[in-house]
DNA sequence: CCAAAAGTGTTCGAACTACACCCATGT
DNA sequence: ACATGGGTGTAGTTCGAACACTTTTGG
């Protein structure tokens, strides 16, 4: 133990919470589940948790996240701190919101059942607890911007995608149509998109080639000053 | 006091740091002080306190920011929580950072002396305990976008102020020389400055016009759909 | 009269927008 | 053969970047 330094100040619980976004459906979806203990038990929730002791507050995200989708080292970013005396009915709670990306394929679908939770539609939300929905929408915005200066938005896909995929996937983000042939030259033009020898099938009859997005090559033209933007 | 719905988390102290930025001599200068209590005592910190019980983060930030300029409802942003277990050297704590921009004119600069403060250049920054150091560049990317997308400069400067004490606050924050004529271009195309018929001579001969920033045409035009830019 | 800063327009190229038709294929 | 979604290019406009000289006036 530490020297007390700090004898006169008071503690605080903190928590983490974690707007986890996927994408299906030509939407954008929100993991929510129903909250297991009191105050609110039953109503519709964040994942959270508390920070341990011992923990940093990313790794306590970290944590949240790799065990609300079976998936390690998903793409995350703090949206910031909520410290509202009241915003938590129980007790006093500052709480850190995270947001994360996942391919919905790879989540472990036997999760929501464990956690009694369920992907669900923005549009489609229900009432949630505290200040997630405060937290829910900042961190859309915080993504709008985010996705259209940083290739943040391949996270939401799976590895290979096709073009229409992927421009319905940023109409998701961005809530607004956009024009296929201008999307694509803007593609075209920063060149960062392996094409693919393969088509999918799945959502036409003439099949859309499959992309990779090239991390390297992305990489290396930052170096030269390149910025993405979509 | 209210229930105990949390017993068996662990409680953490919680502070907020403040980045405090004014303008001074073409330069963005940051409020610094001596830290008056160990661990590092005598070290150079940012402005901080512990967050109350009772009180909520933005307070607590509000009443740092207070106390030490002398001057109430300034403009003030969060940046972002700062967790790592061992960032404050004495014991765990959680630091949430917010950034304000004052008109260092408004200053008290009384307190300077109370809290063993010092406005200082960026260019010229000692070593800062913690990860201060990062706040504060966390701070200036954040303010760099912040500035070119909506009218929070004017914060940073006097009510009354020239096109080239603003050009020159624009600079210092972009960190990079600034076209006159385009950037005049720019801010006459918003309409959103109100010219005085009054000069500033000051520094130079001649004498540059005063502006103020007219706050309702810019409110008005936002319903519009109108987007600040510079 | 001269040094020092304020003020003022135009041109060029890049980037964005709008827009319509053919292609491939499963049924 | 036809319905469905995939794929492609151009023209017009807007926006940002580059750029040089005149004005004012205190010393």
């Amino acid at each position: 133990m530490s020297a007390a330094f700090y004898q006169n100040e008071v503690k605080f619980f903190v928590a983490v919470d974690c707007i986890i976004l996927g994408f299906n459906n030509k939407e954008l979806n929100v993991l929510l589940h129903k909250r297991k203990f009191e105050p609110l038990k039953g109503e519709w929730s964040l994942m959270g948790g508390f920070v341990k002791s011992g923990e940093n507050i990313n790794e306590a995200a970290s944590h949240v996240l790799t065990e609300c989708t079976g998936i390690d080292n998903l793409f995350m970013e703090q949206v910031g701190a909520y410290g509202d005396v009241t915003r938590d009915l129980g007790e006093r709670v500052i709480s850190i919101a995270y947001y994360a990306l996942v391919n919905i394929n790879d989540f472990n679908i036997d999760l929501l059942e464990q956690y009694d939770a369920k992907w669900t539609k923005l549009s489609d939300l229900p009432e949630l607890i505290f200040d997630h929905k405060q937290m829910l929408h900042d961190t859309l915005s915080r993504l709008k911007r985010k996705a259209a200066t940083r290739p943040v938005g391949f996270n939401l896909l799976p590895e290979k995608f096709t073009l229409p995929q992927l421009q319905t996937l940023y109409e998701a983000i961005y809530q607004s149509p956009l024009d296929k042939r201008n999307f694509r030259k803007k593609l075209h033009a920063m060149d960062i998109l392996e094409k693919l020898n393969e088509k999918d099938k799945k959502s036409s009859k003439r099949g859309a080639f499959y992309y990779m997005f090239n991390k390297e090559k992305y990489d290396r033209l930052l170096d030269d000053g390149f910025y993405f933007s979509l």
